[in-house]
DNA sequence: CGCATAGTTGAACGCGGTCAACGTGAGTGG
DNA sequence: CCACTCACGTTGACCGCGTTCAACTATGCG
């Protein structure tokens, strides 16, 4: 019996690549580990080689990109079924760090042989793999639009909007009604603006009317006003099946 | 005799993804169209499907992240050698416009088809695709970084720094003396910044003496002071040979 | 020569940062 | 059961980086 994360983790692949019962298979029958960890304590320091990818199963984590002097910034979040470090598998030499965001945080890992052996064994896995990498680049892209040319309050309805149709899709929630397991400081964090002005920003957004917002627990009160705001469109999920 | 951006390309790849001659020479014997534009024109508009990637001849491109409403934001910069949207071979609906950012740019549009062809009857060279994207995204996650942690200067500095690495490993000058062709609204729109702060850096580097930077041609009279400013490390770039 | 594009500079404004304080709820130990 | 602690959330006052608007210069090209 493979672990729910796995199935999830297929679940995603299949939104975008068609795979055989036999490729299927494969993924799910890839080994692992099962490991847990608690914020601020890095999944895998910078800097050195690794030799597994880590596919989360429980809570959320999230990327930092660091700068020489010490500061951090994140640069993406995982969600359940998402694979954190796929690109590990082609450049085990990271230069990020991955933190869990939540506690607990459970995910699986993966060693890149297992991955490697998969997709090598079956080229449109291969693909499939390639693709979702693509995917997380997407959004990576998207981030640097929001943070280049939207203001504090957009950046935040952005975020929302995107995390909201991500745990939508991966069955944690509607987009109305979802948990975000992430402090209002990692948040501001990931938009580059500070917890401070984070907090006024929620203010703001909760006397407009689009959402309440109530420790992890976020309902989005007004969805068209919150893409609004956000001036959001979510082609660049690729979560449409085509 | 194969186009030597091909050739480009393929020592690109030769960095980080070990060929066998015969991977090599698929590559090299890729089917294209020479084509050629002028700046602020599309080379593919944003929200259809694409059949084929573009790989920079000669000039620089500019990726386009864009907002539903008409803003535009530089999301990437391409030089000789490097393939715009290799992404769009496992995504073909792409949500991005690339465009000149130099006149003339030439550049090369190949098949997807032909990409996959090679790719499917090579599996390391599909490997070596994948990483390729792989890096690409490296390099947009610290683009995150700069824009959400590193003010006007250290972006200006950071951004110069990237290009001068990459121009001098494409062969296209040193990292002291180089061609950098874009125009300064075009550097200030990938740093989020207003053309006219843009010019006000420029000026301040200027006057702390790390360059010199008349027209198109800048010459960095203290690179070590320039990555000081930046808090510059390159190994995101996964420039070394391993 | 005339026009367009890129670069340059000044003055005033405002978004978001900074600092500092306080509120609040969960967990912990006396 | 209360006192204490700690992390997170919340709010106010002031400040500064970068924007905005406007003008002017430089360069190249028909």
């Amino acid at each position: 019996m493979p672990h729910p994360a796995l199935q999830y983790f297929l679940n995603r692949l299949l939104i975008r690549s068609p795979l055989t019962e036999e490729e299927r298979q494969a993924i799910l029958s890839m080994r692992f580990h099962l490991a847990q960890v608690s914020p601020n304590v890095d999944i895998v320091p910078p800097g050195h080689l690794v030799t597994y990818s880590c596919l989360v199963a429980e809570g959320l984590a999230g990327r930092f990109g660091q700068l020489p002097n010490g500061m951090r910034q994140i640069t993406a979040m995982y969600i359940p079924g998402d694979m954190c470090d796929l690109h590990s598998a082609m450049l085990p030499r990271v230069e990020w760090a991955v933190q869990a965001l939540s506690a607990p945080l459970t995910y699986l890992k993966i060693p890149h042989e297992e991955l490697l052996r998969v997709s090598r064994a079956h080229p449109r896995v291969a693909e499939a793999f390639w693709r979702d990498c693509v995917v997380d680049a997407s959004i990576i892209a998207q981030w640097v639009v929001s943070l280049g040319r939207r203001d504090a309050a957009a950046r935040t309805a952005h975020l929302l909007c995107e995390m909201a149709l991500r745990l939508e899709c991966a069955g944690q929630g509607s987009r109305t009604a979802f948990e975000f397991k992430a402090t209002q400081a990692h948040i501001a964090d990931a938009l580059g603006i500070t917890p401070v002005h984070m907090n006024r920003v929620v203010r703001w957004l909760r006397q407009q009317g689009v959402l309440s917002w109530t420790g992890r627990t976020i309902r989005v009160l007004d969805w068209d006003g919150l893409v609004r705001i956000a001036s959001f469109d979510g082609g660049y999920l690729e979560m449409r099946r085509e």
